[in-house]
DNA sequence: TTTGGATACATCATATATCTATGTATCTTT
DNA sequence: AAAGATACATAGATATATGATGTATCCAAA
């Protein structure tokens, strides 16, 4: 588990990067999806998964389509236009900074 | 320059890092040479380095020295055994964290 | 059959770190 | 003499992740 700073600005780029290869995903299915591919490293929590997937769809990145599974709504969040080249940009923008910060401490 | 959230968390590693690597270094110093290392991709502001340093102090992972050029103040800052210790430990969890994100991403 | 754990959404208060702006003052170069 | 660089500092605004809490359903095991 890292330092919660750590995460800061890396979330969005990330539900960003796991709806690009999924097509359609659903909040609590990001939520084990991230988990599963960090062997739990990155916990994202429902307290940061949901208010971040509403400012996504605040800004036009992503859209949504609710269903019901029995009496359950579940509420699928897919990629618009802006959303796929926005989350373009924001890979890059992420893996030049990480570098960045590699070749400083490496 | 990136978004200002990414480099949240990452700050204070970095000082530490290049205090390791310079034995001493003052304020403005710093900010100096992350610009140029990053070729000002990280424009260290004097509002986020100065509260960091006192952070860092207020841990005691840093120590200080204070010592005058002219009539003008120079804070040396130097890392302390503990902060020679929590910097190894810290660049080893961003290093973790940046290569989790970097595997994600790609 | 009932209980617990997983699924699934959500919001609020809190903590924290960074940025911008501002302030003071000295030194150096033009 | 003025402008730009050096050198410290703090205050307020902003953003976002977390923990806590809430509601409710579904399913499997006891």
């Amino acid at each position: 588990m890292y330092s919660k700073e750590l995460l800061k600005g890396t979330i969005s780029v990330i539900i960003l990067k796991l709806l690009a290869e999924h097509d359609r995903m659903y909040g609590y299915q990001i939520t084990r999806k991230v988990i599963e591919l960090t062997e739990n490293k990155i916990q994202l929590r429902e307290g940061s998964l949901y208010p971040a997937l509403h400012r996504l769809k605040e800004e036009n990145l992503v859209e949504t389509e609710t269903i019901n599974i029995g009496k359950r709504v579940r509420r699928y969040y897919t990629l618009t236009e802006k959303g796929i080249s926005v989350m373009k940009e924001k890979i890059a923008e992420t893996l030049d900074f990480t570098r960045t910060i590699e070749r400083i401490l490496s």
